[in-house]
DNA sequence: GAATTAATATCGCGT
DNA sequence: ACGCGATGTTAATTC
């Protein structure tokens, strides 16, 4: 059996399936009123009120509310799960040691419990990463300016490791910084941080710093000008030429609309 | 009723539920035998697996796999979700515009589908935050150093708002820098630019920067003095006295052990 | 373990 | 809408 639910359970009938499906590394989700209450790296209360909470078996716990894309109250990987009841509650602590922090939620009322055997081997293929950016420039440095040679990637400096070091035409070297998508002033702080590290490695060689983004904030193109930095844009995949028509098809049988 | 679910319902089944819980506002959970598309800011395939599909009314929708504390896929607030059945297989199609982009979700087997009502008012109280060190420092200005005078909060440069602006026992200005933690080199840039902003309005006066943070690392301490920036160690929160003893009490009716 | 950086970061606040 | 910075960021990678 791949799911299994309970409707409006008694708490113990509750906890006897939490016991089993911790025990058999199932995932789980409750639905009911709870109080959640945080302690670790901060600490948090959440008064009374209906969350979604699920369970992995990594030791995952997540608290959803009806909003919001980050859970209200969570516990990353690796946290051991225990489930009682108390004073009429019940309870599922969440902990890890370092940091040492956990999570309890305390339920009021369950609505639903389900739990379920999950299988799941494929890996999510993204595209249009900053690896994807620096794939494209090492296979056509040109994007970044006519004569660039990339000699290495990820070379180290003082200053911490940097995206691609290089020389241009006239021979000079090179620091690039990629970023996938539009930047801010840290990324040109970044790069200003790896040229004051290479120029002391290059004595009077005029080390050069180029950002190569999809394009920047008006005060960065400011910081990078003050500091005798470029700006060079281009994006992590090439723009499709624009002809895509109905991605997602017709629907043939019916519809729901949020 | 809070909650409704069908266990292994026909697509066309579920799919009712679907139309009727985007309808009525209603948080929504999936689990099934699905793949999943995303195309927008990145772009991504993620082949066929058992996943927990989670539908907000706010138009997040997530998908949870057994691992980690991250969606592999996700939408973020405001989107609008759209059901359909095609090719035999149920799908959710979650979109947006600025930027725009859409996720599609397409079950090959269904094994679950419930809709919840949620109320949920109460918020979330947070101790140990940034704004939470401001305040202490606020209060107690010589954890800063002695003789230290705060002025201003989010006071405006053309760096951007420092976090507090104020002056020394010998009436110098000073920029500090708050970090709610272990910081690394990125904060000690941003202090330099504060510092940088405000040497030009306060000429030849000698303006100091402090980072207040729990503590720092070895390259970022070698930035702060190769910059002439200070570092003073506080946490957001004053360290307990240690007697907790058993904060989560002991379990009288049962335990479930992940 | 600590350190460093990317991310479909998310989120909130300000303009 | 964009810009900017905090976050209990999370996660991957390296040392």
């Amino acid at each position: 059996m791949t799911a299994t639910t309970l409707h409006r359970p008694t708490h113990r009938d509750a906890l006897y399936l939490l016991e089993e499906a911790f025990g058999d590394g199932r995932m789980v989700t409750m639905f009911g009123r709870c109080t959640v209450e945080y302690d670790g790296r901060a600490s948090s209360s959440l008064g009374p009120g209906e969350r979604l909470v699920v369970c992995k078996p990594d030791g995952t716990i997540l608290v959803h509310t009806d909003e919001k894309r980050k859970p209200v109250n969570w516990q990353p990987p690796g946290c051991t799960h225990r489930a009682s009841v108390r004073d009429g509650r019940l309870r599922v602590r969440s902990e890890r040691s370092t940091p040492q922090e956990h999570l309890d939620v305390a339920f009021e009322r369950i609505e639903q419990v389900s739990a379920y055997e999950v299988t799941d081997r494929s890996d999510l293929q993204l595209r249009g990463s900053e690896e994807d950016l620096r794939q494209r420039i090492l296979d056509d440095p040109a994007l970044v300016e006519a004569g660039f040679v990339p000699q290495a990637t990820e070379r180290e400096t003082t200053a911490g490791p940097v995206d691609i070091f290089g020389a241009d035409a006239d021979g000079k070297p090179v620091v690039v910084e990629l970023k996938r998508r539009r930047v801010g002033p840290s990324a040109a702080s970044q790069l200003q941080r790896y040229v004051e590290a290479l120029d002391e490695e290059f004595p009077d060689e005029g080390v050069r710093g180029i950002l190569v983004a999809p394009s920047v904030t008006d005060r960065t193109q400011e910081l990078l000008a003050e500091n005798g930095l470029s700006f060079v844009a281009a994006e992590p995949i090439a723009a499709e030429a624009d002809g895509e028509g109905n991605p997602g098809g017709v629907d043939d049988e019916g519809t729901a609309r949020d």
